[in-house]
DNA sequence: CTAATTCGACTACATTCGTAATCGAACAAG
DNA sequence: CTTGTTCGATTACGAATGTAGTCGAATTAG
């Protein structure tokens, strides 16, 4: 179904999931700041999108307005278990033990995980 | 310094970080099992691997021995990053809510998790 | 009503990737 | 030695990707 979206795509999908639906002219404003992508790289990003089915294109008059299709929450589920299966074997603790030993968890960092932990326990 | 790893390049990887240094050959008949590759394809990753700077070819005779340059560890960590800089911000712990929320975390990966915490803290 | 502008659609093109065939050199078998 | 085999190197090629130009239709300005 939700076909595989590249990182370009991705960052055009952000700016959707954060205020949709909008027109392609704003979306590329709005990635104005951080991207330098002219217009028509921009468009050809949607209609990349449209087609991998993961927005939609209400027409608004003689243009758009685009809309994401997929929840952000599944699309970054869905990176987040490509990583797990490639990486740890699809399991998670080896993934947080590898956050701890590697990836400098701050003292803060590990509070909230284990508030997180233990409010999912109860 | 370190190029980009594709996925394929990347299955590659793990055989040698798995057992090396490994001559063509063998890597791609460890391979075997788990892709339909050809030995050709096989070459040409370890040749792309070779020019990235991943591994390194030392002569045994006519043929090569290949070595990882590059710990498996440096490559997660790096993959890590890009996910949660890509995804969460850079910070660590909207990944754990993350996980905490949507991953499904059996009960068994919170106990490991709290673990592994709780060592982290002595 | 005609000209300039604005859109989306279509086309383009270099690069990377996945996948593999082929070629030429070295080596082993006879 | 000659020939078949084994390697790595080179070449190939389609799909996806990043990036962008062009074209034609619709719209708005004059």
């Amino acid at each position: 179904m939700t076909e595989r979206i590249s990182d370009a795509e991705h960052v055009v999908m952000e700016v959707l999931w954060n205020d949709a639906p909008l027109t392609a002219n704003v979306v590329a404003e709005r990635l104005s700041t951080s991207q330098s992508w002219t217009l028509p790289t921009v468009k050809t990003l949607l209609s990349r999108l449209l087609t991998k089915g993961a927005l939609s294109a209400e027409a608004d008059g003689r243009r758009f307005l685009y809309r994401p299709l997929i929840a952000r929450e599944d699309y970054v589920s869905g990176d987040v278990k490509r990583l797990v299966d490639r990486l740890f074997g699809g399991k998670l603790s080896p993934l947080v033990a590898h956050l701890a030993e590697n990836e400098a968890l701050t003292a803060q960092d590990i509070s909230e995980i284990e508030a997180l932990l233990k409010e999912l326990k109860s």
